[in-house]
RNA sequence: GCGGUCGUGGCGGAAUGGCAGACGCGCCAGACUUAGAAUCUGGUAUCUUCGAUGUGGGGGUUCAAGUCCCUUCGACCGCACCA
């Protein structure tokens, strides 16, 4: 008789030994199959893991138990994306530095995620904050503006005039302050950027060679935003000096409808309003609209209105270029600087957007495709056999071929061409803050913009006392004069170096490659660990990083395969996604709701084994799922029960209930397709099929054990242990013979006209004619004749009579 | 507005177009207990039985629809005056 069943001891000790002797740390051997397994490292926060975490991470965590199995030589790594706001807010409030402060976060992750028994290697622990790991972040950076993919601007930031504080997009939404609720307002500011549009289409392109989930695919082609269509140009000239022009180039998607422009609207920040400065008449109104458009921005576009507002600019005439009509032009806040080329044609017969403004205004409406009523509204046809009027060149054409005609009309005239837009902007690579990637490069009044070599990486944070931000929009480092003086790398003269840090994002762009060496000093990742482990076979995370962190990451990566640094130009093989863990009430987990579980407090109550058994039964692993502190309990039970079938062992027992193939092949199958809930399931009614009858093989026990073994490692390696004085983990994954997966007799369902009547019992892959021999024996048809029978082999029976 | 996902018992959720509700929670009954907890066994969609009805509503395709198509209502997620 087995002992009771205590958790407690059995897990401590298995978690001991599997971390004293290093059983999860992989080596490069070429003999043996590699898989790379990742997860979304964390962020070491000071409220430590959550159960969410936990979801997480178990889903690769089962995989890479189940490689390691088959005889994988398993990459499952663990690191920290440790720099970052609420780290350096805490330690600003605390009044102590955020190194300290990350370090201590740091160990108490490690601690709890090695109490849930997860085997990752531990000795490739990375951390974004690590001068040996950033010295290659910033590297990459170098790179990157040595390749012109680096560039400074003037652009718009998000500041709070109460907290005198440059916030990050995410701290400032709709436009309040996260922290004070004031306003927020916008100011000028020279900052980094990254140009990842010039990746988009490559960007794009790449999602076809990958293995991604669906929604993740189409996230990502929508946050890319590619359009389709042409660039126009159209004269603009001043009333009074008619050689005085500009040619406005707008992109539409539409240029078939060309002959329905009855105005143009820009930008209120368009450079053509300068081109003008003097040839505007009602410049004063204009200067007027731009100041409320630049505080408006955020707040008002948001919440976008019908009420278009906007300023014609007098003393200025422009020219449909196909028809030849005058047509007047705008400035309107509804159209955007930063898409397209922040002008616009206005087709108000078919666009609501121009429709609105055309009514507001007064303005000309004519139709170009007919079908519409566009006295009511704009028809925005987007039927491509629908049929154009009122347009000389192109009428009765369909859209499609009016579309084509057109761009090759004006092709042929050098008034335009066919062009594709992306919404994606460039990225934003910077942050006013301390708590990040000094940005490696100095400026020389000689040089200008020089980068550091890599010998001068890496550029490490000066120990500041003082790092709260500045009330003038500037990072704190401009604060510390010792640091800001350099020397040129170029010319050797006096130079200073940039202030500012990178974003979050940069440290998780290239993580998952630091993996395969994290200890090289000479790369960033060492040509032959990327050889061997490169790429990750399976990476999943959370859909809220599909369209920052994902593309960012693939964009790096395809930079360094641009490079020569990597050989892949995309880093994942296959991507997934977990649901959210929700509160028992159904809600977002939030301290300030009170809804939150600590995962310490389920450990030390059931275990860590039937956390994780719990945690992945909880629901469809893609759905969030409310924590049920009741359902737990069918988990415990579970693996109470599993504990007991050591008690039963009886090698001569009648085992026909069971099908061992049937139930390797479905949770199998079921852990390769990320439906872990159903694999427990299989798991469970096997159990319950022993338990019922009281006995259980040798056989049966280790199969169900491996099989469980990836789930709940410590209760099936106690079990496994005692019961074949071995290791669980040297045993090997089981594989199902296919031709007994279906068991010789099939009780097969009989409809009539479809529905269900009855069942036989036939021999496996019977032929129609012994079925309805069967059915006749029954007399389930009740003397009725068939007319029909439509019979599935091994599946169902359909008779219409 | 655009794009996407999804509506199944009291609850979480199962169902390659082929027996709807697997598995679990909860609940009910019984067993073991002085009693409770734990455990074990059985039951548990709806309707008054017979056998009929059931996967948000309406229509369609099919021998057969939760699953496919059209339409409608509702929920959630992402993006958003994106030209």
């Amino acid at each position: 008789m087995a002992k009771q069943y205590d958790f407690k001891t059995i897990e401590k000790k298995w978690q001991d030994l599997w971390y004293s002797t290093k059983a999860f740390e992989p080596v490069e051997d070429k003999s043996k199959k590699k898989y790379y397994s990742l997860i979304e490292f964390p962020y070491p926060s000071g409220s430590g893991l959550h159960v969410g975490h936990i979801r997480a991470f178990s889903s690769m965590e089962v995989i890479s138990r189940k490689k390691r199995l088959e005889g994988y030589n398993v990459l499952f790594p663990i690191g920290y994306d440790a720099f970052g706001l609420p780290t350096e807010n805490y330690a600003m409030q605390t009044k102590r530095h955020p190194r300290e402060v990350t370090d201590e976060n740091i160990k108490k992750f490690e601690q709890q995620l090695k109490a849930v028994g997860y085997s990752f290697a531990w000795d490739r622990t990375v951390d974004t904050t690590d001068p040996k790991f950033f010295k290659w972040t910033q590297w990459i950076f170098v790179e990157m503006f040595k390749r012109g993919l680096a560039y400074k601007s003037r652009t718009l930031i998000n500041f709070c005039p109460q907290c005198k504080v440059v916030l990050a997009n995410e701290e400032s939404q709709n436009g309040v302050c996260d922290r004070c609720d004031s306003q927020v307002i916008q100011k000028e500011k020279d900052v980094w950027f990254l140009r990842i549009r010039n990746y988009a289409e490559r960007l794009l392109q790449g999602l076809s060679s990958v293995d991604y989930s669906e929604r993740i695919r189409t996230e990502q082609q929508n946050w890319i935003g590619k359009s389709q269509g042409a660039e126009i140009v159209f004269n603009i000239a001043e009333e009074a000096d008619l050689k005085k022009n500009y040619p406005l180039t707008v992109f539409t998607t539409r240029p078939d409808t060309i002959y329905g422009v009855t105005f143009l609207v820009v930008s209120p920040e368009h450079p053509m309003l300068d081109f003008f400065a003097k040839g505007i008449k009602n410049q004063k109104e204009v200067k007027a609209y731009q100041d409320t458009a630049k505080t408006k921005k955020e707040i008002d576009r948001i919440h976008l209105s019908k009420d278009k507002t906007g300023i014609k600019l007098s003393g200025l005439v422009a020219k449909n270029p196909i028809s030849g009509t005058e047509i007047p032009v705008f400035i309107a806040d509804y159209v955007m600087m930063g898409y397209g080329s922040g002008a616009i044609m206005a087709v108000p017969g078919h666009d609501q957007r121009d429709w609105d403004f055309a009514k507001a205004f007064n303005l000309p409406i004519i139709e170009v495709i007919a079908g519409g009523d566009i006295e009511k509204e704009a028809f925005a046809c987007k039927d491509s056999n629908a049929t154009l009027v009122n347009s000389p060149l192109i009428n009765g054409l369909n859209v499609n071929d009016a579309v084509n005609k057109m761009i090759s009309v004006l092709e042929e005239r050098g008034l335009g061409k066919a062009k594709t837009d992306y919404k994606m902007k460039d990225w934003a690579f910077n942050r006013q803050r301390y708590w990040g990637e000094p940005i490696p490069i100095v400026n020389c009044a000689k040089c200008g913009q020089v980068p550091l070599p890599l010998s001068e990486l890496p550029l490490e944070l000066p120990v500041l006392k003082d790092f709260s931000p500045t009330s003038d929009a500037s990072s704190p480092l401009s604060k510390c004069t010792d640091w800001l003086k350099a020397t040129c790398p170029k010319c050797g003269g006096k130079a200073t170096r940039e202030t500012d840090t990178m974003p979050q994002w940069a440290g998780s762009s290239w993580y998952f490659l630091r993996y395969m060496s994290p200890e090289d000093s000479n790369y960033a990742v060492n040509p032959k660990a990327y050889d061997y482990w490169a790429n990750v076979d399976w990476y999943n995370g959370g859909m809220e990083h599909v369209t920052r962190h994902l593309i960012y990451s693939r964009f790096w990566n395809m930079f360094l395969y641009d490079i020569g640094a990597v050989d892949d130009s995309e880093p994942y093989k296959r991507r997934t996604y977990q649901g959210l863990i929700l509160g028992a009430d159904g809600e977002k987990m939030a301290k300030s709701r009170g809804n939150t579980v600590n995962p310490d407090d389920v450990i030390k109550a059931y275990g860590a084994d039937t956390l994780r058994v719990f945690i992945l039964f909880i629901g469809d692993y893609e759905k969030p799922a409310p924590w049920s502190p009741e359902g737990i309990k069918g988990s415990e039970r579970f693996i109470k029960r599993v504990w007991n079938l050591q008690d039963m062992i009886c090698d001569n027992c009648d085992t026909s209930d069971l099908n061992l193939d049937a139930l390797i092949k479905k949770v199998s199958e079921d852990y390769e397709s990320v439906k872990f809930n159903t694999a427990i399931a299989h798991l469970m009614t096997a159990v319950n099929t022993v338990y019922g009858r009281g006995k259980i093989t040798t056989k049966e026990l280790n199969t169900i054990l491996i099989l469980l073994n990836p789930i709940a490692p410590h209760i099936t390696s106690e079990i496994y242990e005692s019961v074949n004085k071995k290791d669980i983990l040297n045993a090997k994954y089981p594989s199902w013979d296919e031709s007994k997966v279906l068991s010789d007799t099939i009780e097969l369902p009989v409809q009539v006209l479809g529905k269900l009547k009855g069942k036989v019992v036939v021999p496996l892959n019977a032929d129609e004619k012994l079925v309805l021999e069967e059915i006749f024996k029954q007399d389930i048809l009740k003397g009725a004749t068939i007319k029909k029978a439509v019979y599935v082999k091994n599946r169902i029976i359909n008779l219409i009579v």
